[in-house]
DNA sequence: TTTTAATACATCGTGTACGATATATTAAAA
DNA sequence: TTTTAATATATCGTACACGATGTATTAAAA
């Protein structure tokens, strides 16, 4: 092996591609029941969080781009579970809100994360070990996020 | 807040799902230079390390599926960076070779990994804490493996 | 040996991601 | 106040991801 830093086994940005969709992967099956993606999903929270958003606002919490969130937000109308209007002070924006299905959906999925984090503490990683993960996540976002803006 | 397990900001799975696509994204100005994209590096890497594999390797070394590989090896080989041939011994079976330009790109892209690691611990993190995370996301990945396969 | 099952890929449809560009509206500058 | 710039969102094109299904080939079973 020539270059030890381009084998795949070396790297972090691999395991964490992989990690992303494992995880996003194992999330499918409950989101099945109600016909929605991860994405859509996380849409969801930021407006069970609050409602009655402006893209903008969820483009910066997703970190997503508009040419991403538009088509995103376009599917989710067209399912029923958001309306996108224009807003009166500022008709460049839009004002994402839930309809009734998509209220009663926090409810019914109210259970779906510790369910999943339940069942992936089964199969032999600690509470700990995921806890840790989170800080050292939240840095390196922090920095690559850094090392973008340039 | 009704459901703190539903709030963004408490979830381990949207940080992996935001940190692999910062972090892919951060390699992308590297890669434009090659014309290449992030899982068509991943396939490269695999070559680089054995050359002449069959598709099965490559879909269980990067854990996607054919249908995600197969398309992909068919844009790097109009690309010229791979061929594609029909194994003699299996002929259900294809052979994935490098091309002398897709054998040079690994000279050429050898610095690529070590000069981006750089950059992110340039911009507030630790080689320290980015070591921590390699052996927690491998015991996650298998635990979400186990997950993801009942 | 013929039938059946398993294997290895390929194709199709839908939903993200994202660079590039366009459009409408508001704010700022001349 | 007219021009110009900034803002907010939308559209387009390309490349993944992935569930579902199809096809060719080989292996296993009857």
């Amino acid at each position: 092996m020539a270059f030890p830093q381009l084998k795949l086994d070396n790297q972090l940005c691999f395991r964490l591609y992989t990690a992303a969709r494992l995880v996003t992967a194992s999330y499918t099956p409950y989101f099945k029941e109600f016909g929605i993606t991860y994405p859509q999903y996380l849409v969801l929270m930021l407006l069970w969080e609050q409602d009655n958003r402006i893209i903008s606002e969820i483009t910066e919490r997703l970190n997503l781009e508009t040419n991403t969130v538009t088509p995103l937000l376009q599917r989710m109308e067209k399912q029923g579970l958001i309306v996108r209007q224009k807003s009166q002070a500022d008709s460049r924006q839009r004002i994402i809100s839930l309809t009734g299905e998509g209220k009663r959906l926090e409810e019914k999925m109210k259970n779906v994360p510790n369910c999943l984090a339940q069942k992936i503490v089964d199969n032999g990683i600690s509470v700990d070990e995921l806890q840790k993960l989170i800080p050292i996540l939240d840095k390196f976002i922090c920095a690559i996020t850094n090392v973008n803006n340039r």
